[in-house]
DNA sequence: ATAAATGCAAACCTTTTGCACCCTA
DNA sequence: TAGGGTGCAAAAGGTTTGCATTTAT
Protein backbone atom coordinates (compact mmCIF):
# COMPACT_ATOMS: atom_id res chain seq x y z
CA UNK A 1 0.00 0.00 0.00
CA UNK A 2 2.82 2.96 1.15
CA UNK A 3 5.63 3.30 -1.07
CA UNK A 4 8.89 4.23 0.11
CA UNK A 5 9.59 7.61 0.28
CA UNK A 6 12.37 9.19 0.96
CA UNK A 7 10.93 12.23 3.15
CA UNK A 8 9.42 9.45 5.30
CA UNK A 9 12.93 7.75 5.55
CA UNK A 10 14.34 10.68 6.71
CA UNK A 11 11.77 11.34 9.16
CA UNK A 12 12.11 7.75 10.78
CA UNK A 13 15.67 8.23 10.51
CA UNK A 14 15.43 11.60 12.69
CA UNK A 15 13.35 10.00 15.37
CA UNK A 16 15.50 6.99 15.33
CA UNK A 17 18.84 9.08 15.65
CA UNK A 18 17.59 11.01 18.97
CA UNK A 19 16.33 7.96 20.68
CA UNK A 20 16.51 10.19 24.45
CA UNK A 21 14.18 12.54 22.76
CA UNK A 22 10.68 12.98 22.49
CA UNK A 23 9.67 15.23 19.94
CA UNK A 24 6.74 17.02 18.75
CA UNK A 25 5.73 17.83 15.40
CA UNK A 26 7.27 21.19 15.28
CA UNK A 27 10.92 19.48 16.27
CA UNK A 28 11.07 17.01 14.19
CA UNK A 29 9.98 20.11 11.20
CA UNK A 30 12.46 22.18 12.36
CA UNK A 31 15.10 19.85 13.14
CA UNK A 32 15.43 18.17 9.83
CA UNK A 33 15.55 21.79 8.62
CA UNK A 34 18.61 22.00 10.51
CA UNK A 35 20.03 18.72 8.81
CA UNK A 36 19.29 20.27 5.39
CA UNK A 37 16.38 17.90 4.67
CA UNK A 38 13.79 20.09 4.86
CA UNK A 39 10.50 18.79 3.97
CA UNK A 40 7.02 20.36 4.32
CA UNK A 41 5.71 20.92 7.77
CA UNK A 42 2.27 18.95 5.75
CA UNK A 43 4.44 16.03 4.94
CA UNK A 44 5.49 15.68 8.33
CA UNK A 45 1.93 15.60 9.52
CA UNK A 46 0.89 12.88 6.85
CA UNK A 47 3.93 10.92 7.16
CA UNK A 48 4.05 10.55 10.83
CA UNK A 49 0.34 9.08 10.88
CA UNK A 50 1.35 6.77 8.11
CA UNK A 51 4.99 5.77 10.42
CA UNK A 52 2.71 5.06 13.71
CA UNK A 53 -0.03 3.09 10.83
CA UNK A 54 2.89 1.14 10.05
CA UNK A 55 4.28 0.22 13.37
CA UNK A 56 7.48 1.68 13.06
CA UNK A 57 7.43 4.81 15.42
CA UNK A 58 4.40 5.32 18.42
CA UNK A 59 3.27 8.36 19.73
CA UNK A 60 2.51 9.55 23.46
CA UNK A 61 0.07 12.43 24.47
CA UNK A 62 1.31 14.80 27.39
CA UNK A 63 -0.99 16.04 29.73
CA UNK A 64 -0.08 19.76 28.01
CA UNK A 65 -2.17 18.36 24.80
CA UNK A 66 0.96 17.88 22.83
CA UNK A 67 2.04 14.48 20.86
CA UNK A 68 5.25 13.76 21.10
CA UNK A 69 6.62 10.55 19.14
CA UNK A 70 8.71 7.65 20.40
CA UNK A 71 11.04 5.60 18.53
CA UNK A 72 9.40 2.47 19.42
CA UNK A 73 6.47 0.50 20.02
CA UNK A 74 7.24 -2.04 22.23
CA UNK A 75 4.87 -1.44 25.08
CA UNK A 76 6.91 0.17 28.22
CA UNK A 77 6.07 3.20 30.51
CA UNK A 78 7.53 6.80 30.35
CA UNK A 79 9.13 8.70 33.38
CA UNK A 80 8.38 12.89 32.84
CA UNK A 81 10.84 14.33 35.29
CA UNK A 82 8.96 17.37 37.16
CA UNK A 83 12.70 19.85 36.98
CA UNK A 84 13.92 19.63 33.88
CA UNK A 85 10.23 17.94 31.76
CA UNK A 86 12.46 15.74 29.57
CA UNK A 87 10.79 12.29 28.67
CA UNK A 88 12.24 9.04 29.48
CA UNK A 89 11.63 5.83 28.00
CA UNK A 90 11.52 3.06 31.15
CA UNK A 91 13.46 -0.29 30.87
CA UNK A 92 11.52 -1.46 33.86
CA UNK A 93 9.60 -3.77 32.53
CA UNK A 94 5.91 -3.50 31.12
CA UNK A 95 4.13 -4.90 34.56
CA UNK A 96 1.20 -7.25 33.30
CA UNK A 97 0.88 -7.52 37.01
CA UNK A 98 -0.40 -4.07 37.02
CA UNK A 99 -3.49 -5.14 34.80
CA UNK A 100 -4.17 -8.30 36.49
CA UNK A 101 -4.59 -6.94 39.81
CA UNK A 102 -7.20 -4.62 38.17
CA UNK A 103 -8.79 -7.50 36.81
CA UNK A 104 -9.23 -9.14 40.08
CA UNK A 105 -10.58 -5.77 41.60
CA UNK A 106 -12.88 -4.72 38.95
CA UNK A 107 -14.29 -8.16 37.29
CA UNK A 108 -13.24 -7.02 33.91
CA UNK A 109 -10.99 -8.16 31.64
CA UNK A 110 -8.01 -5.53 30.73
CA UNK A 111 -6.03 -5.19 27.64
CA UNK A 112 -3.31 -2.82 28.16
CA UNK A 113 -2.45 0.00 29.62
CA UNK A 114 -0.79 3.25 30.11
CA UNK A 115 1.33 4.50 33.03
CA UNK A 116 3.74 7.72 33.26
CA UNK A 117 5.60 8.13 36.62
CA UNK A 118 6.52 11.88 37.71
CA UNK A 119 9.49 12.04 39.46
CA UNK A 120 13.02 13.61 39.41
CA UNK A 121 15.66 12.05 37.13
CA UNK A 122 18.93 11.02 37.65
CA UNK A 123 20.57 14.06 35.83
CA UNK A 124 18.69 16.46 37.67
CA UNK A 125 18.98 14.65 41.44
CA UNK A 126 22.70 14.82 40.55
CA UNK A 127 22.64 18.41 39.75
CA UNK A 128 20.77 19.30 43.07
CA UNK A 129 23.02 17.11 45.17
CA UNK A 130 26.02 18.70 43.62
CA UNK A 131 24.16 22.74 44.87
CA UNK B 1 -8.58 37.07 44.15
CA UNK B 2 -11.55 34.93 42.05
CA UNK B 3 -14.62 36.37 42.86
CA UNK B 4 -17.77 34.18 42.52
CA UNK B 5 -19.72 33.78 39.01
CA UNK B 6 -22.94 32.38 38.04
CA UNK B 7 -21.74 31.40 34.82
CA UNK B 8 -18.72 29.52 36.67
CA UNK B 9 -20.90 28.00 39.08
CA UNK B 10 -23.07 26.59 36.63
CA UNK B 11 -19.76 25.27 34.71
CA UNK B 12 -19.09 23.39 38.21
CA UNK B 13 -22.37 22.47 39.30
CA UNK B 14 -23.02 20.75 35.30
CA UNK B 15 -19.84 18.96 35.97
CA UNK B 16 -20.56 17.92 39.15
CA UNK B 17 -24.32 16.17 38.44
CA UNK B 18 -22.82 14.32 35.40
CA UNK B 19 -20.65 12.56 37.40
CA UNK B 20 -20.22 9.07 35.33
CA UNK B 21 -19.03 11.55 31.76
CA UNK B 22 -15.49 13.27 31.45
CA UNK B 23 -16.94 16.37 29.05
CA UNK B 24 -14.99 17.75 26.84
CA UNK B 25 -15.13 21.54 26.67
CA UNK B 26 -17.65 21.68 23.94
CA UNK B 27 -19.64 19.42 25.71
CA UNK B 28 -20.08 20.95 28.48
CA UNK B 29 -20.83 24.14 26.48
CA UNK B 30 -23.34 22.67 24.89
CA UNK B 31 -25.08 21.09 27.49
CA UNK B 32 -25.41 24.17 29.38
CA UNK B 33 -26.98 25.50 26.41
CA UNK B 34 -29.14 23.09 26.28
CA UNK B 35 -30.37 23.34 29.99
CA UNK B 36 -30.86 27.48 28.75
CA UNK B 37 -27.62 28.01 30.45
CA UNK B 38 -26.20 29.49 27.51
CA UNK B 39 -22.79 30.67 28.72
CA UNK B 40 -19.99 32.01 25.92
CA UNK B 41 -17.35 29.56 24.54
CA UNK B 42 -14.66 32.27 25.84
CA UNK B 43 -16.48 31.96 29.23
CA UNK B 44 -16.17 28.14 28.85
CA UNK B 45 -12.56 27.68 28.45
CA UNK B 46 -11.63 30.74 30.99
CA UNK B 47 -13.53 29.38 33.87
CA UNK B 48 -12.57 25.63 33.10
CA UNK B 49 -9.06 27.07 33.48
CA UNK B 50 -10.09 28.79 37.09
CA UNK B 51 -11.68 25.70 38.31
CA UNK B 52 -8.69 24.25 37.77
CA UNK B 53 -6.19 26.89 39.15
CA UNK B 54 -9.07 26.66 42.10
CA UNK B 55 -8.83 22.75 42.27
CA UNK B 56 -12.10 22.32 42.23
CA UNK B 57 -11.97 20.21 39.10
CA UNK B 58 -9.39 18.13 37.47
CA UNK B 59 -8.72 17.25 33.95
CA UNK B 60 -7.42 14.55 31.55
CA UNK B 61 -5.95 14.28 28.49
CA UNK B 62 -6.77 11.84 25.92
CA UNK B 63 -4.77 10.29 24.14
CA UNK B 64 -6.83 11.55 21.07
CA UNK B 65 -5.50 15.28 22.24
CA UNK B 66 -9.04 15.68 23.58
CA UNK B 67 -8.90 17.36 26.82
CA UNK B 68 -11.96 16.12 28.87
CA UNK B 69 -12.47 16.72 32.77
CA UNK B 70 -13.14 15.08 36.03
CA UNK B 71 -15.50 16.49 38.90
CA UNK B 72 -12.67 15.73 41.50
CA UNK B 73 -9.34 16.15 41.91
CA UNK B 74 -8.61 13.02 44.44
CA UNK B 75 -5.88 11.10 43.17
CA UNK B 76 -7.39 8.08 41.10
CA UNK B 77 -6.62 6.10 37.99
CA UNK B 78 -8.71 5.66 34.98
CA UNK B 79 -10.82 3.04 32.59
CA UNK B 80 -11.28 3.42 29.14
CA UNK B 81 -13.50 1.02 28.20
CA UNK B 82 -12.47 -0.01 24.47
CA UNK B 83 -15.77 -0.81 23.20
CA UNK B 84 -18.15 1.92 24.27
CA UNK B 85 -15.03 4.80 25.02
CA UNK B 86 -16.55 5.77 27.84
CA UNK B 87 -13.95 6.91 30.99
CA UNK B 88 -14.58 5.75 34.20
CA UNK B 89 -13.00 6.93 37.24
CA UNK B 90 -11.55 3.70 39.14
CA UNK B 91 -12.52 3.50 43.29
CA UNK B 92 -9.59 1.25 43.19
CA UNK B 93 -6.97 2.84 45.58
CA UNK B 94 -4.97 4.72 43.91
CA UNK B 95 -1.18 2.61 44.08
CA UNK B 96 1.26 3.99 45.45
CA UNK B 97 3.35 0.86 45.64
CA UNK B 98 3.67 1.66 41.79
CA UNK B 99 5.67 4.38 42.38
CA UNK B 100 7.60 2.61 45.45
CA UNK B 101 8.46 -0.06 43.18
CA UNK B 102 9.74 2.39 40.62
CA UNK B 103 12.14 3.77 42.93
CA UNK B 104 13.87 0.79 43.78
CA UNK B 105 14.18 -0.02 40.15
CA UNK B 106 15.25 3.91 38.96
CA UNK B 107 16.96 4.73 42.55
CA UNK B 108 15.19 8.30 42.12
CA UNK B 109 12.62 9.78 43.94
CA UNK B 110 8.75 9.17 42.30
CA UNK B 111 6.32 12.19 43.13
CA UNK B 112 3.21 10.90 41.11
CA UNK B 113 1.81 8.69 38.26
CA UNK B 114 -1.15 8.28 36.00
CA UNK B 115 -2.20 5.63 35.19
CA UNK B 116 -5.01 4.38 32.56
CA UNK B 117 -6.04 1.09 32.10
CA UNK B 118 -8.06 0.04 28.96
CA UNK B 119 -10.63 -2.86 28.77
CA UNK B 120 -14.11 -3.89 28.42
CA UNK B 121 -16.25 -2.21 30.82
CA UNK B 122 -19.10 -4.21 32.99
CA UNK B 123 -21.85 -2.74 30.86
CA UNK B 124 -20.26 -3.63 27.07
CA UNK B 125 -19.64 -7.24 28.97
CA UNK B 126 -22.85 -7.87 29.95
CA UNK B 127 -24.17 -6.85 26.67
CA UNK B 128 -21.58 -8.61 24.67
CA UNK B 129 -22.57 -11.96 27.13
CA UNK B 130 -25.90 -11.32 25.82
CA UNK B 131 -25.73 -12.10 22.50
C1' DA C 1 -15.52 52.34 43.53
C1' DT C 2 -12.69 48.89 41.86
C1' DA C 3 -11.34 44.71 40.20
C1' DA C 4 -13.00 40.63 38.10
C1' DA C 5 -16.15 38.36 34.74
C1' DT C 6 -18.81 38.36 30.48
C1' DG C 7 -19.96 38.26 25.44
C1' DC C 8 -18.58 39.11 21.06
C1' DA C 9 -15.57 39.03 17.30
C1' DA C 10 -11.11 39.08 15.73
C1' DA C 11 -6.79 36.93 16.08
C1' DC C 12 -4.02 32.78 16.62
C1' DC C 13 -2.09 28.24 16.08
C1' DT C 14 -2.06 23.83 14.82
C1' DT C 15 -3.58 20.40 11.71
C1' DT C 16 -5.85 19.04 7.44
C1' DT C 17 -7.07 19.30 2.62
C1' DG C 18 -7.22 20.26 -2.50
C1' DC C 19 -4.56 20.34 -6.28
C1' DA C 20 -0.95 20.33 -9.77
C1' DC C 21 3.29 18.10 -10.21
C1' DC C 22 6.74 14.33 -9.08
C1' DC C 23 8.40 9.79 -7.97
C1' DT C 24 8.27 4.71 -6.88
C1' DA C 25 7.23 0.06 -8.10
C1' DT D 1 2.08 4.27 -16.21
C1' DA D 2 -0.76 3.97 -12.34
C1' DG D 3 -1.10 5.07 -7.63
C1' DG D 4 1.18 6.86 -3.89
C1' DG D 5 3.92 11.12 -2.28
C1' DT D 6 5.21 16.08 -2.25
C1' DG D 7 4.91 21.15 -1.71
C1' DC D 8 2.18 24.96 -1.51
C1' DA D 9 -1.48 27.66 -0.10
C1' DA D 10 -6.06 27.74 1.40
C1' DA D 11 -9.31 25.91 4.69
C1' DA D 12 -10.66 24.11 8.90
C1' DG D 13 -10.74 23.52 13.91
C1' DG D 14 -9.96 24.69 18.31
C1' DT D 15 -8.40 28.07 21.73
C1' DT D 16 -7.12 32.67 23.15
C1' DT D 17 -7.36 37.64 23.34
C1' DG D 18 -8.87 42.67 23.14
C1' DC D 19 -12.33 45.51 24.36
C1' DA D 20 -16.54 47.64 25.87
C1' DT D 21 -19.92 46.44 29.25
C1' DT D 22 -21.72 44.12 33.36
C1' DT D 23 -21.32 42.28 37.99
C1' DA D 24 -19.47 41.06 42.62
C1' DT D 25 -17.35 42.78 46.74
Amino acid sequence: MYKVSRQREWIYDYIQSHPDRHMSVEEIYEGLKAENREVSVATVYRNLKILQDENRIASLMLESGKQVFDKTCRPHDHLICTTCQKIFDLDMPYDRSIERKAEHQLHIPIESHSLVLYGTCADCLQKKGKV
